[in-house]
DNA sequence: GTCTATATGGCGATAGAC
DNA sequence: GTCTATCGCCATATAGAC
């Protein structure tokens, strides 16, 4: 009984999110979300006043729950191998609890990419900087890389397909086994830094 | 005047391909559609009867036109290496000259996971098979790896997120110069195999 | 703060003229 | 094969009662 006061407008919000992570802006219609929040559809525009605006407070919101980690790992004072570490354990981690964040932000990231390059410079992230800053640390470990822009795409990619591909490859190569998926999820929280640091070594 | 004898249903699928892709099945209306093709909108019913059934007409073409290349490759008698520079290089061409496709086909596989199974069993793979396959390939070289699955999602991992994230990264990280990106893609044809083969030989 | 009623427009789809 | 006209529905949004 401590707890259950949640306000009609953050309900509203928690059911929004779910309702469009999992049919993106143009497949969510007010009256879903009303339904699915059991209120009346005009409640929504009474608290949000438009669908689009209600999006865009959800999108931020989403956003930045894990945006913000990108800039503090890479532009810490760690190592350049505790960044990859830190930062593979850390989107692990936040994407196996929020596992419609990835696709959902790649699609708007495709419809939309001003949008995310604002909510970025926002969150006072400089990308040019972090990757300034990782040729750096390649240089000082006398590391020849081609473009430590690669190194970045790597990494990310690395980390974000094995959730935008999740539902397709846990059918197809773990028999729909969820449990069996989490695992191997968690093995990459080692599999992948590894893989980086190989390379980079090897270079 | 050798050409443009394109007939009307054949337009019809071009121009609803590129609609589609570029705002999703939901961000799209028949409207948008016959506007784009200069045609009135029963037109598109005459032909294709619904626009669920013009969507998946165009869907399958599309998936069609890359996941043959799949089973090709890696049911082939390669070596497992010369496997990874064959697929690297397919991909990025295919993606290339069809920017849009991995983000629609990764929306569509977040939302129909079981459509795109059924697609790839239609298509003759069978992913158990390839990733058995691989392991073999693994074991005969003498390569301990944790599980041929990692090897297989790195793989699409670094192949297709530049696709799917290029809008952003490409404004933030290459000025928006779109050769300079382009450019970066081909560097990834030698970049990404020598990854692989880094951490296989390493592990 | 929450509801009902309604305005206005776009949607997918079909019938039927030419 | 292509068009106009129209059906029935659902969309976003607002006005106003309670």
């Amino acid at each position: 009984m401590t707890e259950k006061k949640i306000s009609t407008e953050e309900h509203i919000l928690d059911v929004a999110r779910e309702v469009f992570m999992l049919n993106g802006y143009s497949g969510t219609s007010m009256q879903m979300i009303a339904d699915k929040a059991g209120i009346n559809k005009s409640l929504l525009h009474y608290y949000y006043r438009s669908k689009e605006k209600l999006f865009r407070k959800i999108f931020e919101k989403v956003f930045g729950q894990f945006i913000p980690h990108l800039g503090v790992i890479f532009m810490s004072e760690m190592t350049l191998e505790k960044k990859i570490y830190a930062f593979v354990e850390r989107y692990m981690d936040v994407f196996v609890e929020n596992p419609l964040v990835p696709i959902f932000v790649l699609e708007e990231l495709s419809k939309n990419p001003e949008y995310l390059a604002e909510l970025i410079k926002e969150a006072g992230i400089n990308p040019k900087v972090m990757i300034g800053k990782i040729g750096q640390a390649l240089e000082e470990e006398k590391i020849y890389i081609r473009d430590p822009r690669h190194f970045f795409v790597n990494l990310l990619g690395l980390c974000i397909f094995p959730f935008a591909a999740r539902p397709l490859i846990e059918r197809m190569l773990f028999d729909n086994d969820k449990d069996a998926y989490d695992n191997f999820l968690q093995e990459r929280k080692k599999e992948v830094p590894q893989l980086i640091m190989n390379a980079i070594r090897k270079a």
